[in-house]
DNA sequence: TTTATTTGCTCAATCGTTTAAATAAATTAT
DNA sequence: ATAATTTATTTAAACGATTGAGCAAATAAA
């Protein structure tokens, strides 16, 4: 690979005079048009490209972006990183990836990138634990930084994040026109952002309809997959739902399992829909000697992590560039699949 | 954040002094063990990192590993990526990653890398036609590569894949001893060393078991998940097959589809097994109007992903530290699921 | 003609490290 | 007492770029 000396000496001519020209500074430097002319035509010819190194260390920037995110298996989050790749492709800027399965060492991860001088920081925060942890690091650190998938209201950082109350709300209402009434909500006590919003968009959409909301419908204590079996046959046990709305249907699996053995059908007995599609290893399912019985399909919320991560990346390069203090909160309407 | 020099002001000594004594090379250049201690300590308590820039500058060596892997929603590929972060992450060694989904920007991610200087390049390549560019690009960069997945059989290049033609014939054996003798072979035509040696699996333990290979029985031309529906139409209209081994189980959805629609069911009509867990997103496949009945297990060749990552970016650490010429053919034996 | 200004380019410091070579002081040998 | 050796540390160049300051030479103004 060429240096800029080497071409500065094939020329006869400074590095200085180089860089001016190979940076478009050659203008205000006042650098003769020809000479000009003869050092662009010498840095085409020999594919000249800086050495990252030592323009880094120079300018401190290291057109690199750390990203966090959680369970990479799961689509959703892939699609964010895929969006984020893109978008920092385009713009010439590297993505340094760490998945931070379960939020424990996302600290950590934090540091070392920190370490490595990322010019800033996408990351989709798993443990509401951590987040005062995290927003002291960032403070400190004075590098930008953008939340996709949950944010933290209280806080002034900028986010992209699915309208998660404006799905569930949706999806609630589309329960309620197809003449459903007793609507049972499964979901987690994790205390995210994504989470909370989809409780309060089912139990806005319910008020607004004049249903009162139905404790007994309600199970929030999903801690693994496993405890979906428990939660419907808790609900199950007080009074039969028409309808199911999920926060998550990624891991339905164990639910699925309640519905085989109580030989209940979808959606001749019940309505189940939720966010996120369905995702089944027949492999694993088969571990439940499993007669799977699915007429049609499920409606189900898809959120646009592609767009997600696209955004949340063009915010970054933004802010890098403009500096400018603007926060941004920007809200993307997942996509309502199959209802009709 | 520190620099060898402040600490270096801090106690009236030289930057070299202190640089010496953070790589521990002072034994070498006789510094006094007390000022040794001295500098150890201030170095402990102001928590000095040497800046990754200027090191890597200095020495050229960016602690950077490039990673270039097909389909990441694939799990087996994210299996890998994790295996290798894992190794890498306690070497104190970084991912650079790309997903060449396609095969399609292979070339152009790995000249982006070169740029970038990464010390090791790992790589699953996709697509065969690329295979002569690739290997004059590494040739020419003269860092160290480590294929995993596929190999080139032809060259000197280190490879860490999964023992496909072992899982393969240990399959087809199963089946065998499960009273089977029509075992249908359902696969593509890439020319990929995974898949090739999947259907020479399957060959040989016909021939050891004395059964001769039946053409009717084999269909290897699935380009599209679309295709295995076709396929399985094909090979029924000669010869009704008493069991499937298929290249890899994780699109077989369309599989699923003909089976249904021609009443077959699984284990009862037909066995059912290949590589890789079957992967189904219910959303999609209740579009086909499905009614799915599975009963008991299915059997499957489930690789090791993750190990395949560590061992990939264990030699590629090694070489990067050794220079030693050795050549790497590595053969991980996958792990059979279900075979009971 | 002298002085001021513009033009056109080079010098040299800098970023944070590493490391060969130089140097100074202390010790040992002659 | 002088020279040679060992010990303990510093100096300075290098990696590859950027960039403010500096310096001639050419041109314009006085």
């Amino acid at each position: 690979m060429k240096r800029l000396k080497d071409i500065a000496q094939e020329l006869g001519v400074s590095v200085a005079t180089v860089s001016y020209v190979y940076n478009n500074k050659w203008k205000e430097k006042r650098i003769n048009e020809k000479l000009v002319q003869k050092i662009k035509k010498k840095i085409k010819e020999s594919n000249y490209k800086p050495n990252p190194l030592g323009l880094q260390l120079k300018t401190g920037k290291t057109q690199t972006i750390g990203i966090i995110l959680g369970d990479l298996t799961r689509s959703f989050n892939l699609n964010i990183l895929s969006g984020i790749e893109k978008k920092l492709a385009e713009n010439n800027y590297f993505a340094l990836i760490s998945s931070s399965n379960l939020g424990e060492k996302e600290i950590q991860h934090i540091e070392t990138f920190l370490e490595r001088k990322i010019e800033g920081l996408i990351i989709s925060p798993q443990k509401s634990e951590n987040y005062e942890k995290l927003v002291k690091i960032f403070e400190k650190s004075k590098i930008p930084v953008v939340f996709v998938d949950n944010y933290l209201s209280d806080k002034n950082i900028d986010f992209v994040v699915s309208d998660n109350k404006w799905g569930s709300f949706k999806a609630t209402e589309y329960l309620i026109k197809k003449g459903k009434r007793k609507i049972a909500y499964i979901g987690s006590e994790k205390n995210l952002s994504a989470l909370n919003e989809r409780f309060d968009g089912y139990c806005e959409c319910l008020k607004k309809y004049g249903f009162k909301i139905d404790e007994r419908l309600i199970y929030k204590k999903i801690e693994k997959q496993e405890d979906m079996y428990e939660g419907l046959e808790d609900i199950f046990k007080k009074v039969k739902p028409d309808a199911i709305f999920v926060e998550s249907l990624l891991y339905f699996k164990y639910g699925f399992k309640f519905f085989y053995e109580n030989g209940i059908k979808i959606p001749d007995d019940i309505f189940l829909t939720g966010f996120d599609p369905v995702d089944l290893n027949l492999s694993e399912i088969a571990e439940v000697h499993f007669n799977l019985v699915v007429k049609g399909l499920i409606p189900f919320i898809e959120q646009r992590g592609e767009d997600i991560g696209k955004k949340a990346a063009e915010i970054i390069l933004k802010k890098i560039k403009n500096k400018n203090k603007k926060i941004w909160k920007v809200f993307i309407k997942p996509e309502l699949k199959n209802f009709k």
